[in-house]
DNA sequence: CGAGGGCTATTACTTAAGGGATAGCCAGCC
DNA sequence: GGCTGGCTATCCCTTAAGTAATAGCCCTCG
């Protein structure tokens, strides 16, 4: 769909981040680069799920720790949104939990706001290209992480669920019965079944425990 | 059958109050409401006791300042007798040492007399969808009383546990079935029923899902 | 327009989970 | 020695969970 090659027309880039002086950053770095083009910057998540949709750009950089809706938050509703193009988040935080949760829902790299600006530069220009770009820092973290997963032959991807099944996912690793979720989203017990059926399926997953606890440590709850 | 409400089966409500007027006024209030059904009212705490045992309501509204038993008092024999579902206290006390033993006895709400009928309904239904529920004008009061927090009994607590119960809900937080986690640590699985049920009743939950939520979110799993 | 997907619902069935009760065995403790 | 608490086990019973198949309704996409 859109360019590999970028010599022809620049990568089209966004940046949410709730901090002005970072933002600023970012744009005098972009400003000597002729192949990365940024088209639009905001603070605000809301505005920035918006502005994605929008304008589409070929990546959008998304800080994870934003006020309101976090980072992970935002990347679940881009990628609900069908928004096609890169995700890289940007953040401080090098906890294994948030990069793992970042990855699990569908973002194309990881990069951390201390690194150098060449590097950054280079990092972008790499994801614009499409291939998933890690600051180096966080190697061991994720084959750690990655070590961990010995029990999760195909990872279980939240993006094959439909709204509906996230919603009862997420009622589910609330601890509440099939019965309490259907009370509470005006649907019958039967109904709340099939959908968890199909859930568990898409999911591989064998039982709700499993899905609860998946949830949970995936930050699908909340 | 309706095309808003799929779901047919009211919740089932019971009153235990020592007020027949007040009573009578909650009765006709919930008389408006189809998907809120009085199964059980009654002055006598005794009583009752004996009638929500028998009638295992959804939810029961518990009036905190009667003759003879109080309804503290009866909180604590419903939880002893294993009534699983939810106990909301309904009072006009806004004392902090009620509103606290209250919660801390496994009440999953507490709501004044004097709060406005339509109000009403609509805590009794979130309290029904197993929401817990508190007077709005409580909040101030209860935040205070969870910053003065020194000790909480009811707060969920490994060390109440004993180390075979440890890691029957580490295995059962694994997403592990009782046969497997019995298969795992070569015992019945009718020992396993055992040991769950104990544990659930320890930390005061009402299934393995959110046994495991739990010990996800505390960390107790692996 | 037809096809497909998503959401809803229903019937029928099997298996898992949970509660109550009781009991044997073994350790540590007064 | 008796008592208690922890671990094991079993029987019986009810409810919850999960599977399978089928189907209607609505929306979207080609």
């Amino acid at each position: 769909m859109t360019l590999t090659n970028a010599n022809d027309t620049p990568a089209s880039l966004m940046i949410i981040d709730d901090h002005p002086l970072l933002r600023r950053g970012v744009i005098q770095l972009l400003e000597l680069e002729d192949d990365l083009e940024l088209v639009g910057e905001t603070g605000d998540p809301e505005e920035g799920i918006a502005l994605a949709l929008k304008l589409e750009p070929d990546l959008v950089l998304l800080d994870l720790n934003m006020p309101g809706i976090n980072g992970l938050e935002a990347l679940r509703r881009l990628r609900e949104a069908n928004y096609s193009g890169r995700v890289v988040m940007f953040t401080v935080s090098d906890h294994e939990d948030d990069v793992v949760a970042a990855l699990h829902n569908g973002a194309d790299g990881y990069l951390l706001k201390d690194m150098e600006p060449e590097d950054m530069v280079r990092q972008l220009r790499q994801a614009a290209l499409g291939r998933m770009v890690i600051s180096e820092s966080l190697t061991a973290l994720l084959a750690e992480a990655l070590r961990n997963q010995r029990n999760a032959p195909t990872t279980p991807d939240v993006h094959s669920l439909t709204q509906r099944e996230r919603e009862i996912l997420q009622q589910l690793a609330g601890g509440l019965s099939n019965k309490l979720i259907a009370r509470k989203l005006d649907i019958t017990e039967g109904t709340v079944k099939v959908h968890v059926k199909h859930l568990l399926k898409k999911l591989n997953l064998r039982s709700r425990v499993e899905a609860a606890v998946w949830a949970v440590q995936a930050g699908i709850d909340h």
